[in-house]
DNA sequence: TGGCATTATGGGACCACATTCATTG
DNA sequence: GTCAATGAATGTGGTCCCATAATGC
C-alpha cells in the first residue's frame, strides 16, 4: 500500500498533480479536477513507485516500475541511458479521463479497473462521465471539453523505425495513413486534428502557400478554446484517434536495439508514433523536414499539438517543460486551410474569432499570481515617486495609505 | 495604392526592502 | 544532526518609456 491520497486520507494515490502539488487517488483526482475548466487543465501523472512522493518521469520496462527522475538516477545513475537499458518516458494528461480510458492509456504499467476496484475508488470512477464503452465514438463524444488530453509518451532508449512501427505507420509506411482524412470534418476541424497534414497530396507541404496563416504566434488554440473561437464543437475523441483509438497511440511499443550501424541510438520519431518527443522534432527541422522519414514537421508539430490542449492557459512554463512538451506547440493555428466553399465562409468568422481570441487574451494578463502575500501587502503600503519605490523617510508624491 | 503622420496599445524597466532561500559555523 | 547567524536572491505595484500596430489623411 502507498501513500494515502492527500485529498481524501483513505484511498491509495496514484497520481500525482503538479498544479496542486498533490497525491491523490483516482476517485478524488476525478472528484478534484472536474470541478472547473482550470482544474480539468492541471496535468496529472503517475505516482513514483519508489518514493510515492514525486511524478514519475520514467517507466522501467526491466523492472516494471515507474520511477521519478531521482529515483531512476539512483536505480541506474548513468546507465540509464546506456543501450540495453529500456525505459519509457511517462508524461501527463489532464481532462477527467474515465478508468478504462486510463486503463487503456496505462495499460502497460497497472490494470486501473483493478487498482481502482482494489481502492474503492471505482466508484468515484464510475462517475465519469466521458463515453466508458470503449467502442466508436465519432460523433459522440463529451461535450464538456474534458476530453481526454494526454500527453503522450516517449520512448527514450534505443528505437528504431523498424517494423515494429508499421502498425502506426499504415501500410505506406511514411506515416501518411497514420491518421486518414475524414472528408466530413469541417475544415477547421480537419486543421485541428492530428489528421490535418495527412492529405494525399503531399506536394501540399512542399508548397509554402499551405501555410501561409500558419500564425503561431497568434492563437493558442486547443481542444478547450477551439469552441469558443469558432462556435463549433471540436473534433470527437474517437477522430483524434481514428479508428485504431486511443490504443495506437498510448500502447507500449516494444523498444528495440538499435541497430548494427553503429549509429547513435535515436528515439523513435515522433511523427511516426505519437509518441512524442517535441522538441526533439523541433530542435532538428532538418531531419524532421525530411520527407522520407513519416512527415514533415509542421504536420508533426501540428497534430501533436493537440494532444496537450490541456496544457495551454493558465499552465506554466514549468508544466510544459515538465511534460517534456515545448510551450511553442501549443500554440499554432491550424496550418491547413484547404479550398472549398465552407473554408470561405469560415473567412468571416476568422476576424470575430480573433477578436474574441484577443479579448480573451486581454483579460487573462490580469490574472498575475501572487506568491507571495507578505510582499504584496508590503508594496501595497510603500511609497513611490512616479510608480517607483523610495526610502523610507525620501520625499514621495504616492502615498497608498493617504490615497492622494 | 503607397507613403507619411498621428494615435493606440503592449510590454519591459525601474525603484526599495521585507521575505525567502542557501550557506556557513 | 540541529540550530542560529549571515548574505544573497526574490518579488511586489505604479509609472514611465519605447517599440510596434492600427488608423487616418
Amino acid at each position: 500500500m502507498g501513500a494515502l491520497c492527500d485529498f481524501c486520507g483513505e484511498q491509495r494515490s496514484m497520481v500525482y498533480c503538479r498544479s496542486d502539488a498533490a497525491s491523490l487517488c483516482l476517485s478524488c483526482d476525478r472528484n478534484v479536477h472536474s470541478a472547473n475548466a482550470l482544474s480539468r487543465r492541471h496535468t496529472r501523472t503517475l505516482l513514483c513507485d519508489r518514493c510515492v512522493s514525486q511524478p514519475a518521469a520514467v517507466r522501467c520496462l526491466e523492472e516494471n516500475t515507474s520511477l521519478c527522475q531521482n529515483c531512476d538516477w539512483n536505480e541506474h545513475g548513468a546507465a540509464s541511458s546506456a543501450a540495453g537499458y529500456k525505459r519509457q518516458t511517462i508524461n501527463c494528461y489532464s481532462g477527467c479521463p474515465s478508468s478504462a480510458e486510463l486503463s487503456r492509456i496505462w495499460s502497460f504499467v497497472m490494470d486501473i479497473p483493478a487498482v481502482a476496484a482494489e481502492t474503492n475508488c471505482e466508484e468515484g470512477i464510475s462517475m465519469m462521465n466521458i463515453n466508458d464503452s470503449g467502442t466508436s465514438n465519432h460523433c459522440g463524444a463529451p461535450e464538456d471539453s474534458s476530453l481526454l488530453d494526454i500527453a503522450s509518451t516517449t520512448l527514450m532508449s534505443d528505437l528504431s523505425t523498424g517494423d515494429k512501427l508499421k502498425p502506426l505507420l499504415g501500410s505506406s509506411g511514411d506515416g501518411m495513413d497514420l491518421l486518414p482524412l475524414t472528408a466530413d470534418l469541417p475544415a477547421r476541424s480537419v486543421s485541428m486534428t492530428a489528421k490535418a497534414p495527412c492529405v494525399t497530396d503531399k506536394n501540399m507541404f512542399n508548397d509554402g502557400n499551405a501555410y501561409e496563416d500558419f500564425c503561431v504566434d497568434d492563437t493558442d488554440l486547443t481542444f478547450e478554446n477551439y469552441e469558443e473561437l469558432f462556435g463549433t464543437s471540436h473534433i470527437q475523441t474517437e477522430q483524434l484517434f481514428d479508428d485504431a483509438g486511443i490504443d495506437s497511440y498510448f500502447e507500449m511499443k516494444e523498444v528495440v536495439p538499435a541497430d548494427e550501424t553503429n549509429e547513435q541510438p535515436k528515439p523513435m520519431r515522433p511523427e511516426c508514433s505519437n509518441v512524442v518527443s517535441v522538441d526533439s522534432g523541433m530542435s532538428n527541422p532538418s531531419a524532421a523536414a525530411d520527407s522520407t522519414h513519416c512527415i514533415p514537421a509542421r504536420q508533426a508539430i501540428s497534430g501533436i499539438s493537440l494532444s496537450f490542449s490541456g496544457l495551454t492557459g493558465e499552465s506554466s512554463a514549468g508544466d510544459f517543460q515538465d511534460c517534456g512538451v515545448s510551450s511553442m506547440i501549443l500554440m499554432g493555428e491550424p496550418p491547413w486551410h484547404p479550398p472549398g466553399p465552407e473554408n470561405s465562409s469560415a473567412g468571416g468568422s476568422r476576424d470575430s474569432a480573433l477578436t474574441r481570441y484577443k479579448e480573451k487574451k486581454k483579460r487573462r494578463k490580469f490574472d498575475k499570481k501572487i506568491r507571495y502575500a507578505s510582499r504584496k501587502a508590503r508594496a501595497d503600503v510603500r511609497k513611490r515617486v512616479k510608480g517607483r519605490f523610495v526610502k523610507a523617510g525620501e520625499a514621495y508624491d504616492y502615498d497608498p495609505l493617504s490615497q492622494t
